[in-house]
DNA sequence: ACATTACGCAAGTGACTGATTGCATGTCAA
DNA sequence: TTGACATGCAATCAGTCACTTGCGTAATGT
């Protein structure tokens, strides 16, 4: 649940999921060059691969492989969780769900 | 707009606007002693104060003075464009609105 | 007036983050 | 099998972040 917010908190990977909006299954150098092509992105495929890493930690991105390939695809589902805690203000005594540092 | 991400990222934060939608209209000691009561959160008010700033400047959290209180309300308009960004996938051309490091 | 209350400002510190670098692993094609 | 391709792993480093510390300012109460 925090990890979703961390990982919406770096512009580079909020990008990746852009062009994940735009095009299911992507392998990773699929993302790199979309990163390159569309947002003048030069980041290397290490830091990529860490900021995939981070997303699908958060559920946010899920993989399969395929061959030697590593296939991306987005998943909103860990998403919901904010329209529903803030947007839409319930007004019953709302969650002690998280224990910060 | 890269701002909303950043100020969500910490906990801390989240439990002030969790605060903040059980009651309108509070103090910074108000803040604090809530997050104490409710979270277990005994961050002091100087720590507290500059998360304030950090909501404030993504434009989750609106101010006024009030003698000497500084009265904090807040403003979820701001988390309207998560939704709209990739809940609600519209396949035209995505944003190009952001320029990352 | 004077102390108290509520908050602001700014420097310093430890921990975390994002990026780089170098090498390793596994897959496929010729 | 050998080389090219796609990705994984781990150490290192500079920059950022959250928090503390100490002092300052303005409003309120007695």
């Amino acid at each position: 649940m925090a990890d979703v917010f961390k990982a919406l908190a770096d512009p580079t990977r909020r990008a990746i999921l852009d062009g994940l909006t735009e095009n299911e299954e992507q392998t990773l150098f699929e993302i790199c060059s979309r990163l390159y092509a569309k947002h003048q992105l030069s980041s290397s495929r290490q830091a990529i691969s860490q900021h995939v890493d981070v997303l699908e930690e958060a559920g946010l991105v899920e993989t399969s492989r395929r061959g030697r390939y590593k296939i991306h695809r987005i998943n909103t589902a860990p998403l919901q969780p904010i329209v529903d805690r803030w947007l839409i203000p319930t007004h019953t005594t709302p969650p002690d769900q998280e224990e910060p540092r």
